[in-house]
DNA sequence: AGAAGACATAGGCACAGCTTATGCACTCCC
DNA sequence: GGGAGTGCATAAGCTGTGCCTATGTCTTCT
């Protein structure tokens, strides 16, 4: 029953080390990268060496005129750049949490664009011009349109098939929802993908009643056939419930395909395709009508579009 | 010129509290988040109140049945497990480097494939069998088959075109080469892709020869009309050298693309097409001939055809 | 041969974070 | 409505990690 990996080994924990690492590749010596950081070169020395007995081999191979990676320790770098990169996407996101309301670029989005789209065109925008300060509020989409429409947000991002009147939008980015089961589930080994009848007549585990993804599923159904959905197997209030309900074998849910990705890669979640129902959304930038975007806005609205 | 991102603000450097934050998601109250990570009450207490300092927003609604995440919360945590999987992923690369020839299955890899594939494949395995030690050994391509071939290792995986005599080969993945420049750079802004000769003219920031990539594309060049490279710019040892020094204005690379992804989607490179030239290679699972896969490096071949 | 650059070692200090013990608030149930 | 139980917060004290400054050693370039 348990989904999650257990804790990371301590020696994941702290990015600092691997941080250090990355920066000796970059520059070329353990000094300059101490001083990259902030910090003298013995303490960078201490942790690139506490880095090595974690990992069990040389990484680095230090000579006279600077140090370089080994090959064990340009694999651990790669490795290690990825972790940096989502760490980056979280602090970015974190930065615009953290600048409420004080942003040059107000930002309301729903939680499928804040989630897994909006850190990068973040980073992307910082880097368009760092001196940018976003400020981000999340909300279902009815929300982020008021947000807009008042004056609250500069632009906003939702995932409705309507958009309200008095905004003009553009879709960004699409949406698939998928349909999961854990391995075990009986659904996983059948030949026949269910249809759309048989998953209306299942109880699913579902997030509360008006979440986006949920009413996209229980629209489809109803576009479908008319179909109407049955009961909540059990209703949970984050993703991350949801994918642990799933795995644990309560039942089959239906998520946003990008937030199951590595389940579906690591095994621990099987997706299935459901005839003949189109589980696909559009997410959409939206701002007032009549008011054309300008600033920090049209620079991540251009950045949006230019996807990824 | 620096082509890295400043170091990771404070708040997340350290993964423990996002940890935390996932696991109350799931778990549903702080009491038992700190119990599975082997950690008292009042730690995990004190942790989570700092992380929701540092965000500047309330991330937790604790009700007297237990915490839940409140909208900032889930946001947060959803960025927080991208992290945290990435560093899953880190952590398995490590696990697999440190068990050095005392694992159950010995595996030798060129290094695109272990930089941007293994870890998944790893965990995966480690999922379907818990118990399994893996030993990873990277090398370049010739390595690797030697090591096959000689039984230091129970499966290896090659990005080169010809396969050693004596090895069963079978596609696990194709790897797509990038030509990529900075910005700034006059090819960037230029109305048509360069030209394969064009290409075979200019010189490159490359990585030594011997190299896999730079190989790759050397016969590229040679198959496509006999052309000769140019000699390279600068010859670095890493592939995050390659990319400072490109993001830096010295001159254009050939990369793999997995492994500029994250800069092209943040505009930091620009990724050009070269008419005609066909800069796709297959990544190979290889094993010795006439005798079958069997055991967790046949698991892993599974794993790896699955793909992803 | 001398000088400069780069990393290692040593010693000492400061602070962050954990544990145990206890207190407080809200629910649930009889 | 009152009592019990669950879950989180607070308090106090301690341990250990990690940093800095200062200095040593080795290599390479001139």
């Amino acid at each position: 029953m348990p989904m999650s990996s257990r804790p990371l080994p301590r020696s994941v924990r702290d990015l600092t080390g691997y941080e250090l690492l990355l920066s000796v590749a970059e520059l070329g010596s353990i000094g300059q990268a101490a001083g990259s950081h902030g910090m003298s070169q013995p303490a960078a020395s201490a942790r690139l060496r506490q880095l090595e007995a974690d990992v069990g081999t040389a990484l680095l191979e230090r000579r006279a005129r600077g140090t370089r990676l080994t090959t064990a320790g340009e694999l651990v770098a790669s490795w290690a750049q990825a972790t940096v990169e989502a760490a980056s996407d979280l602090a970015a996101g974190i930065a615009a949490l953290r600048a409420d309301r004080h942003g040059h670029v107000r930002i309301a989005a729903s939680l499928t664009v804040a989630e897994y789209l909006l850190p990068r065109w973040l980073i992307a925008l910082r880097a368009s011009d760092p001196e940018t300060v976003v400020a981000l509020d999340s909300g279902n989409s009815a929300e982020v349109a008021t947000s807009v429409l008042a004056g609250t947000a500069d632009i906003g991002f939702v995932e409705s098939p309507e958009v309200a009147s008095g905004l003009s939008a553009r879709e960004v980015a699409r949406d698939e929802l998928a349909l999961v089961v854990a391995p075990s589930h009986p659904w996983a080994s059948r030949r026949r993908e269910p249809r759309a009848e048989e998953l209306a007549a299942t109880s699913l585990v579902s997030r509360e009643r008006g979440s986006g993804t949920r009413w996209a599923l229980e629209r489809a159904l109803r576009e479908h056939a008319g179909l109407e959905t049955a009961e909540p197997l059990l209703e949970v209030s984050s993703t991350t419930a949801i994918k642990a309900a799933v795995t644990g074998g309560i039942g089959p849910a239906v998520l946003s395909a990008r937030a199951v990705s590595t389940e579906l890669a690591a095994g621990t979640l099987v997706r299935l395709g459901v005839t003949e129902l189109d589980l696909t959304r559009s997410l959409r930038a939206v701002w007032p009508e009549g008011t054309p975007l300008r600033g920090p806005a049209r620079d991540l609205l251009a950045i949006a579009l230019r996807g990824e």
